[in-house]
DNA sequence: GTGGTCTAGACCACT
DNA sequence: GTGGTCTAGACCACG
């Protein structure tokens, strides 16, 4: 869970965005019980007013449910993290490709570009 | 020059991007005068402060140089061109990488979805 | 912190350089926490804003960092101060140097003059 | 005669500043023809407006006198060199010790600076 | 309450 | 008309 405060980008938003990530990456698994705001905020070093909007607005986007009195648990909708997987990786593609493309710089130079910072280091055998 | 003003990132920082992207698809050319602020403000909807205020930092970041009551200009500085496209891209290419490898996304995969994204529509032989 | 409102050199820059001197003289100690522009402004009879900008220049020199809603607070690195007094004083000399140089005034002379204006008025033994 | 374009500073009054120095060099001799604006505004590179406020300045200043129809001259009186040489240089040092006290520099430090600025270079016998 | 951005409109030095 | 500074006041994210 790594915020940037220095970012534009609403703190509240880069939570629900590590929640999403950690969702993708297999980590955290459906039905399992997040930390409560308290919690979370003295974990990620923020004021639990900004944990319980990211809390809200993860209820708002569906990846959460809340059960009162026991805490905030993620779905229990396999359907769900293939979406957000795929969802998030397109956006990122998608992006990527615009930002480049802004830049006047051709797909077959954007694959050289990215293979290059992939594997830079590995060289050869 | 499109300005996004629901995003989270400043409007004056938006216009600088604008700038440099051009810079970096040989569109504006060095030494060519931009617009004044009045002019731009009118032209993008905006302040003509907030125009200033992404003039100052372009001034600041060494793209531009200003001549008292002639107006801003792109600096002369064939150098500075390249320097920002690489640097631009590079930074977009980082983002890229990071992004998908916190979604648990492996190097190859990334290519193959970064092929099938740029090449989507243009099956077959 | 004294202003002066008359002079061409901007308010906010005559800002952020009070506060270097404060730093120069060791009156204002590293990780001290500065007024917020609302005070300042009320106690420099100045506009919220143009302490913002003087605020934002010093932090773009490295002088200060900002905690997100907690307010500025001067950096705590020691080389920072040792560093901004050395430039500081360098550059005074330097123009000193200059100006006398440009009345046509021989170095045997600034010194006199200098010691002439620092002594005066502690006459004789 | 130079100029800075980016200082603060009104352009109009360095060319006063930097007239007053030539006569304090005794560069410019009482009695001397001054070119007229328009030469003036084509050396320096600059409008022939603010050529003619600095000259408005000068006679303002008693500096020169201007005789219809055949230009603008240093004015013929002996006192006011030795006065503006000793008034720029009172200024200058006096500026020189405000700005050092400011920094919380002692006297005896600020003659050792000068000197060390004033020989670097020398060193040696 | 704290910093950050934005708008609106004024004044100034310079071209 | 061009850039630079300043004021006044609004809205937002965060604590």
């Amino acid at each position: 869970m790594q915020l940037n405060f220095d970012s534009p980008k609403p703190i509240y938003l880069q939570m629900v965005d590590e929640v999403k990530k950690a969702l993708a990456r297999g980590e955290l698994l459906p039905g399992t019980k997040i930390p409560s705001h308290k919690e979370r905020a003295q974990m990620s070093q923020v004021n639990p007013n900004t944990v319980q909007r990211a809390y809200q607005e993860m209820e708002r986007e569906g990846l959460t449910e809340t059960l009162r009195g026991q805490g905030t648990f993620i779905k229990n909708d396999p359907a769900m993290l293939l979406r957000i997987r795929s969802e998030m990786a397109q956006a990122a593609v998608q992006q990527f490709i615009e930002e480049m493309d802004g830049l006047g710089i051709e797909p077959t130079e954007m694959e050289t570009m990215l293979k290059n910072q992939l594997y830079k280091g590995t060289k050869g055998g």
